[in-house]
RNA sequence: GGGCCGGUAGCUCAGUUGGUUAGAGCACACCCUUGAUAAGGGUGGGGUCGAAAGUUCGAGUCUUUCUCGGCCCA
């Protein structure tokens, strides 16, 4: 019999997607339809979803973190879009600060420049060039994501008007008065002259001097300690000609111990604390000694040591201090404190009076703050210092010791504490903090965990420092009245800095004559202007002013700000200061945080282990879609793994999901009709119909549920299930035999190709955010408007779609089908039958089922030729299995011993 | 080292306020089909829930400790 009798699948949508070479064909009619601006004008006045994109920074190509971030915000963004929201995409950088700078300073070195003869200037405009240059290149990358977006017009913390706009913020902290100069000590950079953010800071093994110094007593309420000296350990012996205090823990025990050994140390009192007694014996080579008394800390109090140089001119007074900080773990129980090198020594001596004051420059020399060593580089420091204590008698042991220390990202330097002049913001003197506590109760929190990780980041962090001793950023806007001392602070200067800024952007601050921003109000000889730059933090904190607020397609808050979890101490967390500071709200109204991309087994990604894989591969293997579809069916509220094996197992959801849509194709011969839902006379269609249209009701609901929770992972699993389990075992493979076989007028064919037409056009509608290309690709091949799948909004199903009692019923009767299943596979196993169709059920039910299967074709169902049921109160459900007799139809391939009804 | 979060079948994920033999899809094995065909269908085998202890009549679900991993901080 030919097959020309039959209504075979036909179709022009290939089984093979092709991903790699289609979807840049699919990106080109995006850019020929001009698809960002048709979104718009598709949605004019509607309401606005708007995610505010945190920039990402200008520099080397984008990774897989970056990818998951752009496509699960371009997922969200399309999901707003097709329901009924104007949701905007404006992309955003990044681009001043450190990392840059060191780029182009990477270059001098190679071509032998010095940087220091180059003019700020000029090396700022190279420093822009680059940015410049990596915003292009992301530009693409991001495009091929599939990510849709307003990439002509982005925005740039480098842009003149945002370099204005960051001026104008500033202004206004200034003028509130919570913008105050301090003085402390930050991590420093010898290399790079700069102070570092702690972003910026990588703990390296690095190897250290260390020392064990004597601070001899001048007087304690504890008599017995006259004369001895008190025993420090410090891995940085180069700090010993700034200590000005020394620190003990009050809940500690103390020895006092004489050493007895023959040597330049005999009959000499030390006093370390009792824990650690074996330690410093130990690394001291102490031998023989008395232990003469133990006390309790606490009882220091008042006690006061000379310095180990006070011969040499250190004749100040040391005094002991109560510090928690001080424990057990290494050293001699007692600290040595000096307040320009760590923040601890700098907290405790601020608290008891003693300031921190300039003692080493920004190249790491000491100032003539310092005696004796006044010029000489720290770092080659260590050796003389050491030669002093012990010409002094005042080193007990010196050794070396490798451990974990502060490094520069970028130059991999060690780094030191070094005291500078720096610029704050407070978190007090104007409530900031507490605004931003309100703040974040105000905000949703996708998971919900972070609202906790961000609140107790706030709850705890110091004053905001936001000054840089760098060149590429905004110059803080800080004139300081060379008499007074005070700071400039006029509305008018402010405004015309940024005014200036916005016609040539902030590189002349460096070049022109300062009168030039005082304007004619104040004189420049009367002020020192300073060179600071803005920390970046501040920069991109401020992005929600200039973009969100200045553009007129935007609104104000953010409807969403999206990042990884990291930012809930970077850009989640600097936005909302700056907002909360100026605005006394936060610049979003929800935040949703993603895990980290790690691999296969849950480990981050490294060059060392070998398991980086960047979005650039898995676009040439696999196509933007199957990482589409990693980023939906991940569950971003965790860490996401990635490997191969995971990416091939998503290529296969996707090839059942393509041939879903390719069956559907197939049977409507690419010849797709957009159905009037409200006008289909669902009481007319065959239960199947009923049944499967109750279906797509029911999953559009929690469609809609899990999209507003943005549960993606979810959603995905929910649509694949369906495709699945619904559709291909179930639905499909039974109406196969209609849609093949009946004819072309039939009734009961013409049901099911508007239930087809309707699936087609739901799925697509549902997979649209997920898998932009493929659905654009079979949106192209079947719309007839000539405009994109994106264009399009959810379908509204109409309420009698729904149908609880038919449901579960027809749940009842794939029970049925099951059991009839498992009992075919019984005749399939031992070769009595091949296909289901050679098979005939003998099938006794209870009175329960009777009704079920009333007006119901189990064969149908079964896809067997023939059944027989009987009723049988004992029996459940009881299958038996025949071959069934008779002869094959032909055309529907249906075995009866009487001519086929359909085909005689 | 500290804080926070997490560890359910090979993989991606479900497991409501603690309650019957821990679920789904994929992958896998076997079989069928050859009119969705580099497709489709059926059946089936896999976890004791990171480890240990505890609370409870009863714990994947509560507590503690440990372990592994991630983020942040030092």
């Amino acid at each position: 019999m030919s097959k020309a009798q039959i209504n075979l699948p036909k179709t022009a949508f290939s089984m093979k997607a092709n991903l790699p070479v289609k979807e840049p064909q699919i990106l080109e009619l995006w850019n020929k339809m001009n698809l960002y601006q048709e979104l718009r004008n598709n949605r004019k006045g509607k309401e606005k979803f708007i995610l505010h994109d945190g920039p990402p920074y200008a520099n080397g190509n984008i990774h897989m973190g970056t990818a998951l971030n752009k496509i699960l915000k371009d997922i969200i963004i399309k999901f707003h879009q097709m329901n009924g929201k104007d949701s905007v995409y404006v992309p955003g950088w990044d681009c001043h600060g450190l990392p840059i700078e060191w780029k182009i300073e990477e270059q001098y070195k190679k071509n032998k420049k010095n940087k220091n003869e180059v003019p700020i200037v000029e090396f700022r405009k190279e420093c822009r060039a680059f940015a410049e240059k990596w915003i292009e290149v992301h530009k693409k990358q991001f495009k091929r994501l599939g990510v849709v977006g307003d990439w002509e017009n982005y925005y740039s913390t480098m842009s003149f008007d945002a370099e204005a706009q960051i001026v104008r913020e500033l202004g206004k902290f200034l003028k509130e008065g919570s913008l105050y100069k301090g003085f402390k000590p930050v991590l420093w950079s010898t290399v790079e002259k700069t102070a570092l953010a702690d972003a910026e800071v990588e703990y390296q093994d690095h190897k250290s001097d260390t020392i064990y110094a004597c601070f001899p007593v001048k007087s304690s309420n504890i008599k017995d300690l006259k004369n001895c000296d008190v025993v420090i350990w410090t891995t940085t012996p180069w700090t010993i000609p700034a200590n000005k205090a020394l620190a003990y823990n009050e809940s500690l025990d103390y020895l006092l111990i004489e050493i007895n050994d023959k040597n330049e140390f005999e009959n000499k009192r030390i006093i370390i604390a009792e824990a650690l007694l074996d330690s410093v014996i130990k690394d001291c080579k102490i031998k023989n000694f008395k232990n003469l008394k133990k006390f309790k800390g606490k009882d220091f109090k008042d006690t006061v040591c000379n310095h180990p140089f006070f011969s040499l001119g250190y004749d100040y007074d040391i005094p002991m201090l109560e510090a928690r900080f001080v424990t057990t773990e290494q050293g001699t129980g007692i600290v040595h404190c000096a307040p320009s090198h760590g923040p601890d020594d700098f907290n405790l001596c601020l608290n008891n009076g003693i300031k921190a004051i300039e003692t080493v420059d920004g190249d790491g020399r000491y100032t003539n703050n310092v005696a004796l060593f006044e010029g000489m580089h720290i770092f080659k420091s260590n050796p003389v210092v050491i030669e002093k204590l012990k010409e002094q008698k005042k080193l007990l042991s010196n050794s070396e010791l490798v451990h974990s220390y502060p490094h520069s990202w970028r130059s991999k330097a060690p780094l030191v504490h070094r005291a500078t002049p720096q610029w704050f913001i407070s978190m007090e003197s104007h409530k900031l903090r507490s605004k931003a506590l309100k703040a974040i109760d105000d905000t949703n929190f996708y998971p919900s965990k972070g609202k906790e990780r961000l609140r107790s980041m706030i709850e705890t962090r110091p004053d905001w420092c936001v000054s840089r001793q760098r060149v590429w950023g905004v110059p803080l806007p800080i004139f300081v009245n060379k008499k007074t001392n005070e700071i400039l602070i006029d509305d008018e200067v402010f405004n015309n800095i940024a005014t200036i800024y916005e016609k040539e952007g902030s590189d002349c601050w460096f070049s022109d004559d300062p009168q030039k921003f005082l304007g004619s109000k104040y004189k420049a000889e009367d002020f020192e202007k300073l060179s600071d730059i803005v920390e970046v933090w501040f920069d991109s904190g401020s992005t929600h002013s200039f973009v969100l607020e200045k553009r007129k397609d935007l609104k104000w808050p953010a409807s969403m700000y999206l990042e990884g979890s990291d930012q809930h101490r970077g850009w989640f967390h600097s936005s909302l200061l700056e907002s909360c500071g100026t605005r006394d709200r936060a610049p979003f109204e929800s935040i949703l945080s993603h895990g980290f991309v790690v691999d296969g087994k849950g480990l981050k990604m490294s060059k060392s282990l070998g398991n980086v894989i960047a979005p650039e591969d898995i676009l040439k293997k696999y196509g933007a879609d199957i990482l589409r579809i990693w980023v939906a069916s991940s569950n971003y509220a965790e860490d996401l793994r990635i490997d191969y094996s995971i990416l091939d197992q998503h290529s296969d959801s996707y090839r059942k999901i393509r041939n879903t849509f390719r069956y559907l194709l197939g049977n409507l011969n690419d010849k797709f009709e957009d159905v009037d839902l409200e006008k289909i006379d669902v009481e007319n269609l065959p239960e199947l119909e009923k049944f499967i249209l109750h279906k797509i009701f029911a999953l559009n609901d929690r469609f809609k549920k899990y999209f507003q929770n943005y549960d993606f992972h979810n959603l995905y699993k929910e649509l694949l299930n369906f495709c699945t389990v619904d559709l291909s075992a179930f639905y499909f493979d039974i109406r196969k035999d209609t849609l093949y076989c009946d004819s072309i007028s039939s009734k009961k064919r013409k049901s099911s190709i508007i239930v087809l037409n309707i699936l087609l056009n739901s799925l697509l509608r549902w997979f649209a955010p997920i898998i932009s290309f493929t659905t654009e690709e079979i949106y192209q091949l079947v719309s007839k408007k000539n405009k994109s799948v994106h264009l399009e909004n959810f379908l509204d199903f109409p309420k009698k779609f729904e149908n609880k009692e038919l449901s579960k019923k027809w749940l009842e009767l794939i029970k049925i089908r099951d059991v009839c299943n498992i009992s075919i596979e019984e005749k399939r196993a031992s070769k009595e039958i091949g296909s289901s169709l050679e098979a005939e059920l003998k099938i006794k039910i209870n009175k329960r089922y009777k009704e079920i299967l009333s007006n119901i074709d189990i064969s149908e169902l079964c896809i067997v030729s023939k059944n027989d049921i009987t009723f049988d109160e004992q029996s459940d459900i009881l299958v038996e299995t025949k071959k069934a007799s008779g002869n094959k139809c032909p055309v529907c391939w249906k075995i009866s011993v009487e001519p086929c009804e359909r085909h005689p």
